[in-house]
DNA sequence: AGTCGTCAACTAACATGTTAGTACAAAGGA
DNA sequence: TCCTTTGTACTAACATGTTAGTTGACGACT
């Protein structure tokens, strides 16, 4: 692998900064930068064609994100998980997911249901056929509609940034046998209290729905001890 | 004003990024840099006796908080408030404090609830003594042992950088006749419930306290119309 | 007089040179 | 053999030089 792994930055769009941020923040989303890679300046600089200048402040975004440690003077590692972090980032998720759908069911409009049910629909087709990347996708998009739908436009962003740590880990995870079809119905009930707008029964939906990601983590940190701080 | 209205930076601690980061914020969140003031790097290089380089990250970080806006290749600027973005702001802090306030309320130790308590009584004894700026900061930190009692070492941060927009623009608000006491009534409501254990009580009341910043901040849009979007 | 095009001044963005702190390894002493 | 020390190689952090894009004002043309 001589050849970069990192993403052509000539695809994206913004400055040259932005450019290696989206680059980067992907290579370590994606797994591709696992945790505990040392991250040298200069071979970005190297593989990416660009001078130190925008890389130093994309890899700045990325410390205060805390998807890369910085070891002042000496090297950028890209972070270890900790199942601390990653509790509170689901608790955090917990947090906007349920505020989220809680406004959302009260102020829903018949669009927006019928957006929902869609989305909703298609990832039952998606899991007959077996497409679980496809599933994958309408699942965050199930989300991303949710937060869209509260009226703030920067609520699914905040959510996303929040989420980082779950997103990664999600990544280890692989497909249980069962799990998308249940996820269906956990998406089908929180649509119907939706429907109905009982904010209860959204809420308590939404909470089961989240708290479910937590338990498949778990054994995470015995499985990819070295993804793990110590 | 040829002097710095900036913090030195000499009295903070880490990188030179780092302090200027911190020193810009001071000034941004306190309103010594108000909504639409153009700062310039040079300016602050030559303030600061710095480089460019460590203003630059600084900016970058404060333009990903969204505190400034920078026009590329032109200028940059503190951003302008818009109602939407408190609205916004308001809606996140909402549903972090019920999210904590509701695991608080469940998991709470005798020692924390004995805090808190110490807490809200010095909230009255200051608000007795007509001291605000001390019921201020025992406000503050009401909220923040609260989100400390949730076990969750960052979700502080985190309330805090949804909150940006909350914070500046309060600093706008006078300080109404009896506002304070009806906050330290909510603080009490809020205790009483943890408490009792009283999930759906804490919650209720959370969301009615957190509630009553809004109104106070909406007739700004008018008195000050200079500091939002247009 | 009003409008459009041009140009000069200024700024952020980027490239690159310089400094200083860290880590690791080899050598010397206990 | 193990611990300490010292030196070297490497890195992030910082300073500064360079580029390119934007803005606003002035002047020419209508």
């Amino acid at each position: 692998m001589t050849e970069s792994s990192l993403n052509k930055i000539q695809n994206l769009s913004g400055s040259l900064s932005q450019r290696v941020y989206l680059s980067l923040r992907e290579a370590i989303l994606s797994m591709q930068y696992p945790p505990g890679t040392v991250i040298r300046k200069g071979a970005i600089c190297e593989q990416l064609g660009v001078s130190r200048s925008p890389v130093a402040e994309a890899l700045a975004r990325l410390s205060a994100e805390g998807l890369v440690d910085v070891i002042p003077q000496s090297a950028t590692k890209v972070s270890c998980f900790s199942m601390d972090e990653i509790r509170e980032a689901s608790f955090l998720r917990q947090a906007l997911e349920i505020a989220a759908v809680e406004k959302v069911t009260q102020e829903r409009t018949d669009e927006q249901l019928a957006a929902l049910t869609r989305n909703v629909r298609m990832q039952a087709l998606l899991v007959e056929d077996k497409d679980f990347v496809g599933f994958y996708q309408a699942d965050e998009e199930f989300h991303t509609l949710l937060m869209n739908f509260t009226g703030f436009n920067g609520v699914s962003q905040v959510l996303d940034s929040v989420s980082l740590h779950l997103i990664r880990a999600r990544m280890l995870v692989l497909p249980e046998e069962g799990r998308p079809a249940e996820a269906v119905k956990e998406h089908q009930a929180i649509l119907t209290a939706i429907k109905n707008q009982d904010v209860d029964a959204a809420r308590q939906a939404m909470k089961y729905h989240i708290g479910q990601l937590i338990p498949r983590l778990l054994p995470l940190e015995e499985s990819h001890q070295e993804y793990f701080k110590t």
